[in-house]
DNA sequence: CAGTTATGTGAACACGTGTTCATAGCATTC
DNA sequence: GAATGCTATGAACACGTGTTCACATAACTG
């Protein structure tokens, strides 16, 4: 039916070489830098494969040096917290400046551990997991075929696995004295899903700071990590008739839910009648009307760290795994 | 140096044969469905294949079927806005859905159209772009590569180019018919990037519906889309003692900027002193605290419309381009 | 001028797949 | 029993590129 050289096929080299009356092997060589070729013929050439549109075709290439296909895949969490977002975002650009393309999954509530192993079809760079409970299966399929991965938010021991974490206890413990500094006495904690190493680790990072300080815990809850969800847990503690004079969130999100309802459902002054220290410190926590105190779960160390574990991992595959630890660090606002 | 089997490398199909004992045509057949082959042998060839860990290269693969890489380039917006990244957390979500790998691009201030450009070295089964305004020198690149591009936010006409976009016009007339009908007549119009269409649209709707209701434009100031753009803009609006009672704002983000700034700086309550009504209808929107009152460019609307015109070029590549509108609608909440 | 080195060039190969082609065995049909 | 159709299989090809190989030619070096 459709002619042999029908125009809806890619322009190819070879194509290329016909109308520029040269070899194909001249084309490949006007798009390698430092290739042997007469300057002239280049110029030619590249003008040439400009009007026809003509663009190597990166899979093609990547075929080629098996091991470099410069495809990295990113496994996000849920986009709806702007945490994961803010950090995709830095993700993607510090890629692209490695010269990677960063092909995406995730960023919604569920995701499909299929969808995980169906991207390991291509020959990935590396694979970057944020967070997340798939891992350990998906770290076994990338170490058959030889794919590093990088884990952001938890960590593993497994050969060619990289991480890159918060000590969470140590944030933790950090709002914790924050908290009885300002001689808030009956402190709360409001995690998120229970299963996760990162929401653990904060939780008994709290516990252990209270008991140091010959405290125990007046209440432990748990929401989704939403702002909804902090918001409801909140609302319900209230009136519950929960004892309380000090929350600390597990991210950012809730803690902003549980100063509305606080201020809305309770009536309560913040932080006068109630203390709230969040974690992570989005960029919405800055806003005035929220100013919230807050655990800096740093981004910008963490994406820089997870480039410079991709970086050191391709240059040496073999090398030992290695877990990068991210300082917490406490940032003062208007609500602890 | 390295062994010619070095275990760095992938496995491969001819490897899996060997350990199996059959061809390499019947490896590929074992992952091909539908092929005739015995199924004692393909369940044979799957299980060595497991143990040996092999998948299929989907860059070979890719590089077979010329016009299916499975591939698709999201060039997104800045994802510290709130409605970009809940956008693409839903096409992220919805490209996999039809088996198609999303390679996203942007998602930061700076977007260089270099990177765009490089995408297209992969044989993309199509680019969707959102906003933005290197649109028009990509489509240029992409009809040459004959790569459908799909444009979100803004309406172009160009063969090979299917568009979604909101009513801007008609979204804007909504707000303003609003604010009138509680009273307001002195209506001010907070804007983002002066040359993006969607802006101009945003404006150009709101001084229309303004002459129709025989009112001009109190106050026509812009932003930057952000919630500290709108937060300064608001307080410069305020110190400079313009007179508003109403502000139609072009986003949401700098609708709650206003909000803080008009509460904190000016002192004003919201709405009795002055109605805010933004655009988007993003999540926080509808945050109790804020209780925006919007014009919801809807989302699900949106990015169905994306995949619904990605389907239709793929399977007729020359068809008509398209437009599909999405139709604002008003969300009265508390602000207005 | 002979000898070495640097520069150009096209043919051929390798990357790892999916698919066509030709062939063969076997079962079913008339 | 011959003819037909279905299943099964390996060899060979095509996809589009980067790179090596072999071989020229030109430019230096002593």
């Amino acid at each position: 039916m459709q002619n042999k050289d029908r125009p809806s096929r890619r322009i190819t080299a070879a194509q290329v070489a016909e109308a520029a009356g040269v070899s194909r092997s001249a084309v490949s060589r006007a798009f390698t830098a430092g290739a042997y070729l007469d300057r002239a013929k280049r110029e030619k050439i590249l003008k040439v494969a400009q009007e026809l549109g003509y663009r190597p075709n990166a899979l093609a290439a990547g075929l080629q040096a098996a091991g470099r296909s410069d495809l990295v895949a990113i496994v996000t969490g849920d986009l709806v917290n702007h945490y994961d977002a803010e950090i995709l975002a830095r993700l993607v650009q510090s890629l692209r400046g490695l010269g990677k393309w960063p092909v995406v999954l995730g960023g919604h509530e569920d995701l499909r551990e299929e969808d995980v192993l169906g991207v390991l079809g291509y020959p990935l760079d590396a694979l970057i997991l944020r967070g997340g409970s798939v891992a350990e299966s998906v770290a076994l399929h990338c170490a058959k075929l030889n794919i590093p991965m990088i884990l952001s938010g938890r960590v593993m021991t497994a050969p060619g696995v990289d991480c890159v974490c918060c000590d969470n206890a140590r944030g933790a413990a950090m709002a914790v004295r924050a908290l009885v500094a300002r001689g808030r006495r009956k402190l709360g904690y409001l995690g998120g899903v229970p299963h996760l190493s990162s929401d653990q680790d904060r939780r008994t990072g709290f516990e252990a700071a209270l008991a140091e300080e010959g405290l125990s815990p007046a209440v432990l809850a748990h929401a989704d990590y939403s702002f909804e969800g902090g918001y409801a847990a909140a609302r319900d503690l209230l009136a519950g008739g929960a004892e309380i004079d000090g929350l600390f969130c597990a991210n950012d999100a809730m803690a902003l839910g549980v100063m509305a309802a606080a201020r809305q459902e309770g009536g309560l002054s913040i932080p006068e009648d109630l203390s709230i220290i969040g974690f992570d410190d989005i960029s919405m926590a800055a806003w005035p009307g929220f100013d919230l105190t807050t655990v800096r779960n740093d981004m910008d160390q963490t994406v820089s760290q997870i480039l410079r574990l991709l970086s050191a991992r391709l240059e040496a595959p073999g090398k030992d795994n290695e877990v990068a630890w991210i300082e917490p660090e406490l940032i003062l606002r208007g609500t602890h």
